[in-house]
DNA sequence: AATGAATGAGGGTTCATTCAT
DNA sequence: GATGAATGAACCCTCATTCAT
């Protein structure tokens, strides 16, 4: 039995970078060969570790989602984690701009897109029902309200330059902030 | 000499509302030739029209300016102008869900797009300045920032069906409404 | 109302031809950049008219269809029309040798394949019976055994010169001959 | 020194099961991926074994001559040898169905099949040369007609189940047979 | 002025073959 | 010696754009 070969590893991490990098600068539309081009490999390299785009799109998504997990597991059983993984979703997609769009990819939602969406919604619920038990978010907050917040902050953040993307995100939270925290009842219009 | 002008007018029109539609459902990137289909005109025809993909998209946007300009005089001086205008954006995201991108359109931004976008903000500005200065809406809250919410309303509805738009645009105004009205200051956290 | 464009049924007849000569060559799964080459025609024009390798290969079985019928028709009710159709046959086979796969081609028979066969089984099964009736032929001879001595004669002339390609025709019809006619009865071996 | 030979010819052998196995079901020009799928073995492995697609075929040709000469060695000075052979070549076919596609194979016959063919030819010259004394089969018959009859034999049954393929080489039989029989003379047309 | 046929560049994918482990 | 990961050439096909009718 041989070692599990050390370089087929790399190159995965390899293409995954590239096409992290590559979506982020034109959309998750952007040609494959770009990909392959920015991971300076093979073109049937990309091919045989991923099949299709919906699976090139799935192996990022599954990063995005051990990041999270790790990332909640430091925070603990913190009150205020909801807030912190939110932050965290902005840092992550002024990093890498594509990420919103990865979740709603490839014509109508592919399996491995589904189900990483599927894992990621049940990692953050505790997070959530935690805020709200403690009276730090408003109090009809869904899980699906997630999903809408991504989609918002990472359109508003596509096709800009790093910096800008930084200043944007900032913007958009402070925004979006007030509308998250607990309702005062509003005076009739 | 015959006066056949109403006949191009109405070739122009056909091939917006068409591309309105096809837009809509695929994106702005679609295959022109969906266009040119739905439209049930020869493919030249588009092209003498509309020279390129940017120009069609810059057409449909001085449709969404005039339709705003006509908007903004209904509602004449009144104080809550700039919010009636913000939810006729939504409303109008929901009825045509390729809008926003138009906004965004096209590998950074064609003149045609640059134009209208800045068109609009000078027509909107007034309602804005309007709302500020009747304490109705915070103090920040800048031009750019309608730009910011138009991108972030326009992400959340992509590719869905009609109603789960309206719902999901319903939810957006929701959450987005509190970061736009007047801010308390916020205790520490 | 234009005339239905004299020029598109011209680039119709050059990519069939070409198509013929390439499958001659190569056979019928030759690279279809060879076809468009050989037409000197764009590749576009090629998919518009065909859209995929096996309408390609129905639009050529059509035309072979269109000629054994106005060359049975020419035949009338000659008893012998049955073994001049089998020499025409071979005679078009030795013209264009990627003929014969026609009939089976492309993976499993794709419906115009599939309906071209059945319109010269159709055409054909009428000079079968003159011939059974005048005792022509051996009693037992089937219309599926057209399909098969097509296949035999087919086979035997790929990827040779037309001149190889006559002369084994014309063996191979000597050596199909006898057992297409009446048969003695024979001894046991 | 280790003397594993008896693996080395376990690796070829089941290497030429596969791609007998494998051409018969796609043709000789399936993708040699299938063949190192089926063996179970190393792609590699192929491609020491035998260098290219032809020197497969070559390999696979080899061990039909072989069957061929053992065949007929059973057979002896028999008379009618010459018509078990052909018997024998249509078994093989309908089990083997590339068999055929074999002696003509890979654009324009390469050294090893041009080798095989003339051994093959070589083999059975003898038995054809016996009938013919013996008046069993037509005093013009050739050993090129032999080519000949193993090429119609495969066309006929490419593509089919092993059933029909069986069905089918028993017509196909019955149609050749009376023609390589001795030929009465024949009524001028 | 309007049509739709023609074009060719480029994207996705497969596959024979080589090379590092 | 054996493995399977990597390579790049080549194929099929789409689509924005031009041009003859």
């Amino acid at each position: 039995m041989t070692s599990i070969r050390p370089d087929a590893a790399l190159r995965r991490a390899q293409l995954l970078d590239a096409a992290d990098a590559v979506f982020g600068e034109h959309g998750i539309t952007a040609p494959l060969d770009l990909v392959v081009e920015r991971a300076a490999v093979g073109r049937a390299t990309l091919y045989r570790n991923f099949p299709d785009r919906a699976s090139l799109i799935g192996a990022l998504l599954e990063r995005t989602v051990a990041q999270l997990q790790s990332h909640l597991l430091e925070l603990g059983n913190r009150e205020d984690a909801f807030f912190e993984v939110i932050d965290a979703m902005a840092a992550r997609i002024v990093h890498s701009p594509a990420m919103a769009d990865y979740w709603r990819a490839v014509d109508q939602d592919s399996p491995p897109v589904r189900d990483a969406r599927q894992r990621v919604l049940q990692l953050i619920e505790p997070a959530l029902l935690r805020a709200k038990a403690a009276g730090l978010c408003r109090a009809d907050l869904q899980l699906s309200d997630v999903t809408l917040i991504s989609s918002m902050l990472g359109a508003a953040l596509r096709g800009r330059t790093r910096e800008e993307r930084s200043v944007l995100a900032t913007r958009a939270l402070e925004l979006l902030r007030p509308g998250l925290s607990p309702q005062r009842a509003r005076a009739v219009p």
